[in-house]
DNA sequence: TAGAATTATTTGGTACACAATATTTAGAAA
DNA sequence: TTTCTAAATATTGTGTACCAAATAATTCTA
């Protein structure tokens, strides 16, 4: 049983959908999985009522899907619908690079020069899931630099989607390397404040993360 | 109180959500309007359970805002917020447009025509309330032509939200005539297939139809 | 073996109680 | 009077128990 804390200001609901979202986005309900209200309330000692909500929340978000009555699952690998969200995904996130690239603050800048700097830590201590994470971070800061808090909105309602299928690739050391190069190109094209370059490099960049998700699922289903 | 049905396959907390939504969107729900639990379910003669689940997910949608123990509001109109809708609106259903000018189908074509003549009889009949209902129709069919799931359902996302200010600029009739002609000329893009003209085209139209809201939004704080 | 009927299990919903917190109201002090 | 504090109030958040409804699994029959 996980002693779940709440803060003031908070409830337990969204406490157990972030505990729950941590899960799937790093791995350890894999796709597929059964979430039943009873079992998850008894691992967090907790009632169903918070768990319901806490599903439905993350059902909102489409990280899991239900269907009244039949219980609720992790979203599925369904390797055609993961084509749909890298083609959504490089569409979204080119167009918030281009027009990043003259809205983006030097501050904003500053800190994705940082997270870069961690990721690069990361890819050369061999912390995949540390990579990761740090790579989420890097392209949020990009869709914030936007400045455009709907269109953010927007575009992280579809990451979230993709995430669970993100981590893999960065297992192998040649695609974090790969990465870097990219993400490298990215924040010069943003520095120097070249809208055409920046979505252009940001395009490629998801394109090649596309072509490596593709290939682990290729390799996963043989 | 009013009564409800719940069709097979369906949930009772879903029905409710459609119908707040409904209310929401069509004004009957004036944004800063407190929603409390008890209130609606007596409203609609049911527990507090499905109202709460119906209000979590219109949460999650953008349609009202909740603060821990504070309760839940409709939306505020706040008018810089309104601008930042629109902006993020024109670079998606733009976007959209170029991308659906390759994709959409025949006879999704088809049903935009379809859509735009019963857009013109609303609109020749002074159905306000119709046309924008028509009007968003239109604008959903052809985010559909893009034949993404993921993409229309972040942009449809971004349209929710902003859909409760849309209505107001039909209210007059030059706007509706104006984006009655509009339409045409997107409709005459799509079927050229030519991406870069539908792509020009809905973002001159959204920002015509921006413009207009923006102006009803200045007389009404005035 | 295939299909139909039955059982089991899980979710959806109601009702009620109580806890936790934000908001408001009233009161005390300056 | 004003402002800060403290109690009162109302609403939300959570727990418990129970039942209904629907799906999923199982058994039985043809």
């Amino acid at each position: 049983m996980k002693p779940l804390q709440v803060e003031r200001g908070d409830t337990l609901a969204n406490v157990l959908r972030r505990h729950i979202a941590d899960d799937i986005l790093s791995g350890k309900c894999e796709p597929g999985t059964r979430l039943d209200e009873r079992s998850l309330a008894n691992e967090y000692g907790v009632s169903r009522t918070p768990v319901r909500e806490a599903l439905q929340q993350l059902a909102a978000a489409g990280l899991v899907s239900s269907k009244p009555h039949s219980g609720t699952i992790v979203q599925g690998v369904e390797i055609e619908r993961v084509a749909s969200l890298c083609e959504a995904s490089i569409l979204l996130e080119s167009l918030c690079a281009k027009l990043a690239a003259s809205r983006i603050s030097a501050v904003e800048i500053g800190r994705l020069r940082k997270i870069h700097e961690q990721c690069e830590t990361l890819h050369k201590s061999g912390d995949a899931e540390g990579y990761a994470l740090a790579n989420r971070k890097f392209h949020s800061a990009i869709i914030s630099g936007t400045q455009n808090t709907d269109l953010i909105d927007a575009v992280e309602f579809c990451r979230l989607r993709i995430a669970p299928f993100q981590r893999a690739p960065f297992q192998s050391a040649d695609r974090r390397a790969e990465s870097q190069k990219e993400h490298k190109r990215i924040i010069e094209a943003l520095e120097a404040r070249d809208a055409a370059k920046a979505e252009q490099m940001m395009s490629e960049h998801l394109s090649a993360a596309a072509v490596a998700i593709d290939d682990h699922l290729q390799n996963f289903f043989s």
